[in-house]
DNA sequence: GCTCATAAAATCGTCGACGATTTGAAGAAT
DNA sequence: ATTCTTCAAATCGTCGACGATTTTATGAGC
């Protein structure tokens, strides 16, 4: 499934420590709501995580409202928590908050877009350039297996899925570059450009997409430093060209996008 | 009615509730140093603003922790307040939120540093490139203005003031590049730059850097990219050698360290 | 029929409280 | 005296509730 961006260990405890001293402690036993099954290990996670799937894979549509109250009891947590995750949310850009007002899935305008593809496009040159002076053998392996799952996605010719591991191949070329902070930022970009593409794109270009792929583990692993800068740049600029725009649009609950239903 | 602040739509949550509070609280002691307009205005920014100021004049060394009680009665609210600027001070990673044990000021380890350095070198160094190609005369008037800034802190010998208009430049100049988003970057990098330059710089420098922020400003105003990526990414190494490790300790108590007392 | 004012509903921001966990100290045993 | 156990204080995570704001529904007036 998709990776959390920026993964954090944030609450490692919960209410179920009562395995840890077992007996007293009734620990309250609430599930009540719907989808607090899992014990509660990390629900967090799990609601940041379905709201970032349902927003990558179009089931969320920018604009579309997140109303406190629904994920409440959607995920049978109290709005602490849920409000906790929407901050979390609005500070990596996929909703927005807007005060008094409720938060709503971010809708990228097309000059932000121009500015977030061209952050894009600086921070994955610099990260390129340190993945050429530091990457090793058992790098280049992993990159043409990653090759190799595009290739297998692309036959079975569904978007998201293709859309994931070509995110995957981004980030695994700047994890070579050895800097979490680059990377933090990078993964950041890439899921609002996924957004952004996911949206726009006319999804007919992935075979394109993987050639160019193709060329810059070609340029790393011959530690071309330039010609791999120059194709992660001719590849990035081909993306954005290749989004026009146009709006879908849906009415379905909450929890249907949310494959929660 | 149109209550529109003209400052940041961040966190733009006021409610007259919060102010009307009263109570036996600890009456607060208003007009400690920044403008304490009271009936809830933006009480959140007020709080971060001081952790921040703290943090950065080294008021607050890395390791202090931040209990949320204790900044509630500080500054008059409750900990649903406290705690949400302390999620964002988080993600800025000025401290750090250890589940179950509360925040502390972050401590970059020396690995770390390097990181954040090397960080910082890509993105200005994008920025500055950038700067060059969009830059106007009457931005080069400004960044004048701002090293003749830079002459007057020196002679104050007042660190924290110098380093103040240091940032400013640096920001100013990375402004120019006309990209929000790697602004937005560099502006939490240098931040944490600043917490590990006050924490570790002998301070005896500002002449030197003063030169070199001269040197990139000539470098952008006669439109020569190589050069000013040059003298940026010089500067920044530069920076990074002069800071030494030791590590200064005193004890006072929160509201001292916040200028509250 | 349309527009604007009013009321009701929905939603958000903040607060105090309760249980759970960690921390620190006092006391007993070796 | 040191170490381990036990207990109390401090602190954190979560919850439900209350007032304030926004949004939506309703109805009067033209």
């Amino acid at each position: 499934m998709t990776q959390t961006p920026s993964a954090k260990p944030r609450n490692a405890s919960k209410t179920a420590a009562g395995a840890r001293k077992a007996g007293r402690g009734p620990a309250k036993t609430d599930m009540a709501g719907i989808a607090a099954v899992d014990g509660g290990a990390d629900v967090e996670q799990r609601i940041y995580q379905s709201v970032f799937d349902g927003v990558l894979n179009q089931r969320l549509p920018p604009g579309t409202k997140l109303p406190e109250p629904a994920l409440c009891s959607l995920f049978g947590v109290s709005r602490a928590v849920v409000r906790k995750v929407l901050q979390r949310l609005e500070h990596d850009r996929i909703v927005e908050l807007r005060p008094n007002r409720g938060a709503v899935v971010a809708a990228p305008t097309p000059e932000e877009t121009r500015k977030i593809f061209e952050a894009r496009r600086a921070l994955e040159a610099a990260l390129v350039e340190l993945a050429v002076q530091r990457h090793s053998g058992k790098d280049i392996e992993e990159l043409h297996a990653l090759l190799h799952q595009e290739e297998e996605a692309m036959a079975n010719a569904y978007q998201p899925a293709w859309a994931q591991t070509a995110r995957n191949f981004h980030l695994r070329v700047a994890a070579l570059g050895g800097n979490p902070i680059l990377l933090a930022y990078l993964t950041e970009l890439i899921s609002r450009c996924s957004l952004i593409v996911a949206l726009y794109e006319p999804a007919g270009n992935a075979a394109c997409e993987h050639e160019e792929h193709c060329d810059i583990v070609d340029a790393i692993s011959k530690g071309d430093a330039k010609r791999a800068v120059a194709a992660m740049n001719a590849h990035l600029v081909g993306l954005e060209d290749r989004i026009c725009l146009e709006r879908p649009s849906s009415v379905k609950t909450l929890a249907q996008m949310l494959n929660l239903a």
